[in-house]
DNA sequence: GACCAGGCACATC
DNA sequence: GATGTGCATGGT
């Protein structure tokens, strides 16, 4: 398939996805600060974990730049045990920390700007912060036009026969890049609607009986 | 009790 | 550069 018959089917699906569930109102997080704590936390890990993990970080006043760089790590790993992986992520979350700081003096708008792939580049930079985890960051936090693949992602595309099992993330996250406009709006709305249909048809054991999705060209899970 | 969840770094071949 | 493994919790 070539690149601009793909770009058609990524354009439908995003059509009926957004007439089938409406808006999503991603990220769920009040700040921006929130928002980069929770794609940390959430690596390899269920949202509801995650959540309890930022509740405990609110009722700590330790959901600002200024308290997570005062905070040590240790305290950091206790307060979001229940999101796993605890102790790696709080080197993690530190790691960011520690790069705000030391290079844009805490200002994320200033790590977010200028030229979107260097600042791409710079996040990939930061140890525990990979492709996925740094679309999320400047998609959802930045406002930046990237957009972020996940795992929902690449099911729902291979299931549609538009990657190939062995398709890496850049060419996945340029084949929308290529498909969509300039609104960042859409980048924002269609990941969200990749994980809400990736979470009711695109499971191992989902179905795709009632999937907007269906009547597209597909192969029914084996 | 097994499997999964909105990954990533590191070791090894 | 492809593949395997550790990290670790809570839900189903």
């Amino acid at each position: 398939m070539d690149e601009s018959a793909v770009g058609q089917v990524l354009r439908e699906m995003y059509d009926r996805l957004a007439s089938a569930y409406g808006p999503q109102h991603w990220w769920p997080a009040q700040t921006a600060t929130e928002v980069v704590v929770g794609a940390i936390l959430t690596q390899n890990t269920a949202w509801t974990n995650v959540e309890r993990a930022i509740a405990v970080l609110e009722d700590s006043a330790c959901l600002t730049w200024e308290a997570l760089r005062e905070v040590s790590e240790q305290s950091l790993a206790r307060m979001i045990r229940s999101s796993g992986t605890y102790r790696i992520k709080a080197a993690r979350l530190k790691a960011f920390v520690g790069v705000l700081w030391s290079a844009h003096d805490g200002l994320l708008e200033s790590l977010l700007g200028g030229e979107l792939e260097a600042a791409r580049a710079r996040l990939l930079a930061i140890s525990g912060v990979g492709p996925e985890t740094a679309d999320s960051v400047l998609l959802y936090a930045g406002g930046r036009r990237t957009f972020v693949v996940d795992a929902y992602t690449r099911r729902v595309l291979r299931r549609h026969g538009l990657i190939e099992a062995k398709t890496g993330y850049e060419d996945i996250r340029k084949m929308f890049h290529a498909a969509l406009g300039a609104d960042v709006q859409v980048f924002n709305e269609y990941h969200a609607l990749m994980v809400e249909v990736g979470k009711r048809h695109c499971r191992p054991q989902a179905r795709c009986t009632g999937c907007p999705l269906a009547s597209l060209p597909h192969q029914e899970q084996a």
